[in-house]
DNA sequence: AAATTTGGTTTATAAAATAAACTAATTTAC
DNA sequence: GTAAATTAGTTTATTTTATAAACCAAATTT
């Protein structure tokens, strides 16, 4: 039987965020703004909403003057990933 | 870059279907609700928005005196999952 | 020093998924 | 034989989600 997907992982931004950074030790948000081609606002929202759920963590510095955000992605959300990817292949017949 | 994922298949109940379908001639609507395990209106709404897409047909007919629904998926439809399936597995990293 | 750009957040709107309510015919139980 | 329950759905309403628009503060450019 097919199994239930991670409704936080079933995103098309969401997922490209997290698969960024599986990728990468950590990126800036405008890194990740550049790659998923998304609107400063949506990137936001949904950088909360993967922190909120301990998928990444979000430290804002600053870069000489410049405000800067640094994403990482945690243990919690690389296994949360594994498991959507596996359970998504059932879905694709892969 | 990551290709934009087609938001009708982007899915979970549209892509089970979808899925679903993939792997036989043909479903009824009661077979494919008991499989993706979906509420009769959640399934009758997003079966009509795959037919409008013409990813799907829908036969109307009787299985003696009861109402029956069938299900087929087209050219289309196969064609466009192969191409979600292909763009998702970016996503995957697969 | 006014206008623009950078790096975001917050709030509002649009779109989507889901659930609830309903229809219509069919069985089943009394 | 008729009331209650079941089957097979559709339609409509509600909730959730994604997205866009508006905004803010500081920095930079003209």
């Amino acid at each position: 039987m097919l199994k239930k997907l991670n409704p936080l992982l079933h995103s098309e931004l969401r997922l490209a965020i997290i698969s960024l950074l599986t990728a990468v030790e950590k990126a800036e948000f405008t890194y990740i703004k550049e790659k998923t081609q998304a609107t400063a606002g949506n990137l936001s929202v949904q950088l909360t909403k993967l922190e909120n759920a301990k998928y990444i963590t979000i430290e804002k510095g600053f870069k000489g003057k410049m405000p800067q955000t640094i994403c990482k992605i945690t243990k919690t959300g690389i296994s949360e990933f594994e498991k959507y990817v596996e359970n998504l292949k059932e879905y694709l017949r892969l």
